[in-house]
DNA sequence: CACAATCTTGGGAGCGCTCCCAGATTGCGG
DNA sequence: CCGCAATCTGGGAGCGCTCCCAAGATTGTG
């Protein structure tokens, strides 16, 4: 039995793979077989070679480890907002929690790293490309992309292998995950018509996000199938001033509109703001569907009707993607789009 | 004149230190003294050097040099919440981007390292803590404690540098970074009796929380000076409807309350939502005073008077102090408070 | 019982870097 | 012109690990 206290244990800093092996009675080789779990090691070994590890309190230098193999054991987390609205984005949080919830178990740590501008219009974009593909992390997850940034597709093409978050605005063989906000889109204007509604508007997103565009013809799509008109349209962004803005500019262009699909529950949070200050009741008056089901849509009055997206799943998925991409597996999906549900509530 | 295509300059995988010493002309020793701005270097090596590293893309393998310098360049933010709160949280979202913006220039990473429980009430604690104490990162930030958790204790004695953010409730030699809740109750309590109040109640935070329980304390304080009666208080959880609960349990007790200090902006809103639910009308029959000053407080009505801390100013904090303990600067300060002051709007 | 096939094991090489030390070069006063 | 310090440069050793290959141990088979 070796204790600690005997000789052959007693050391000064950390321990490394070659004492582990002098405490254990074997080679390098085979505690090295053991630690990576790789066959060819007799029960007898393997036990002894444990225990040693038990003792010492052994772990592995990732470095060491990370120079050899040319893998480091890290993926990196790449947002690119300014910071403050992705974080206290509920939609964000739920996302990371998936992302963490799906790299458990993978021995992967989660480098963060945020694309900013210092006010000046210089970004940490160049530096931090550069980073990601020098072989600092395995893989990226990128998310909260605007626009058509081509960073995703750069480091693609560098070699990284890249999991975007949200539909890319152009084209790109990058592999994505998604909700299906068409559908999601879709489902809220034919819920709008089977309640009867006939002159449904819809506060779009950004016209230059995915996420916008494509709740935005899902809901256009709908409105054909009924053979109503999809004139009623207004931008806004994800905010619940803008929403209320959006809504009061709709209510001015169109008096007559019975419904409204927001593009997100915080929207949708302004909408009926806007639509409770000109005394419109809701959702006799006007019906309101929302997007998202996130904790405002129940924590208003009235709840929310609200198309569900599993921001959790969304997270886990991309994660799952990335992970398979790395362990080699083969014919991926290049993209995932994750379903979205109705939530019926009080609102519509 | 060295260009791309030279024979010195052709290459199969990632350039290293020994061909961009090949290219340059000079040694591995004088790249790496370079490269590391390192005296001892003559203008013309090291420009030659440089025009190698632009040549051939050269970036560091961080492995390589981790595995000599024993230090990785990347921190770790610990945080030990359900993760969904946490990250919703905008004072979390300032925090974060505090933390991003003191890490700027340090050429250091941040790996984001949630504890969580996987809902059997086994958490990835006991891994975390073995991966941090085992030469992964060079220090970690560590926010969102609950109780007296004693991990950072630990991590520091195992002899890896660790700020908090947020008193620890138990003492502790952990150096750590906090607003000054202490003074930040005191002043809404000075405030509100200002205002002519006389019964002026508070909603503390949660008891098992030093913001809690400092708030508490200022306001007590305010309210001894003033030789007003501190019996009005009761405790609620960070939330809209804890903070509407808590108003309704202290209007029932206490029906003469003419003020109320809330320990967060999230709380005030639900104060103030019971508060017009039941004909009271604000600030001239109660006052309410929040803490935070976050987007809540100028986006509800009436607008609030708070407590202002400066969040990104405290992740900003945390890092300094990391850093500055990594560089071994000396006579750092074992904790620090960061100001908070009173901003008066529309509800007191 | 000899020999092949299989299972285990150990040692060497080397990943790309830093750091130490010794050697080469230069400057300058005697 | 030499000596000695100051400046600059190069090579070796080694960080802790993985991976390859060869050697040893064990078992099976004619």
């Amino acid at each position: 039995m070796i204790e600690p206290g005997d000789a052959a244990v007693e050391d000064r800093g950390t321990p490394t793979l070659e004492e582990v092996a002098r405490v254990a009675g074997v080679s390098r080789s085979t505690v090295s077989r053991v630690i990576n779990d790789l066959p060819g090691v007799s029960g007898r070994a393997r036990e002894s070679v444990n225990e040693a590890i038990r003792l010492l309190g052994y772990v592995p230098n990732e470095a060491a480890r990370s120079l050899v193999t040319r893998r480091t054991n890290s993926i990196a987390l790449v947002v690119s907002e300014p910071g403050d609205r992705v974080f206290s984005d509920p939609f964000f949080a739920g996302v990371l929690r998936g992302i963490h919830s799906g790299l458990a178990g993978s021995h992967r740590q989660l480098v963060l790293m945020l694309m900013a501008e210092d006010g000046n219009g210089n970004g940490n974009g160049e530096q931090l490309e550069k980073y990601l593909s020098s072989g600092h992390v395995d893989g990226a997850l990128v998310v909260s992309m605007h626009g058509d940034d081509a960073l995703p597709q750069r480091l693609a093409e560098g070699g990284l292998p890249v999991v975007v978050g949200g539909r890319p605005l152009s084209g790109t063989e990058v592999p994505y995950v998604d909700s299906d906000n068409f559908t999601g889109g879709l489902l809220a204007a034919r819920h709008l018509v089977e309640r009867g509604k006939r002159r449904i508007a819809t506060i779009a997103g950004p016209a230059d996000m995915a996420v916008g565009i494509d709740r935005l013809v899902g809901w256009r799509r709908g409105m054909s199938e009924a053979k109503l008109a999809t004139d009623a349209v207004v931008h806004s962004d994800f905010s619940v001033e803008g929403g209320a803005r959006a809504m009061a500019e709709l209510l001015d262009r169109h008096p007559d509109v019975d419904a409204v699909f927001a593009a997100a529950d915080i929207v949708a949070v302004g909408a009926v703001r806007e639509l409770s200050a000109r005394g419109k009741r809701i959702p006799d008056d006007v019906a309101v569907v929302g997007f998202d089901d996130s904790v405002l849509a129940t924590s208003v009055t009235p709840q929310l009707t609200t198309v569900r997206q599993t921001v959790e799943e969304f997270g886990r998925t991309m994660t799952w993607r990335l992970l398979a991409q790395l362990a080699g597996e083969e014919y991926l999906p290049p993209s995932i789009l994750l379903p979205t549900e109705l939530v019926v509530r009080q609102s519509s």
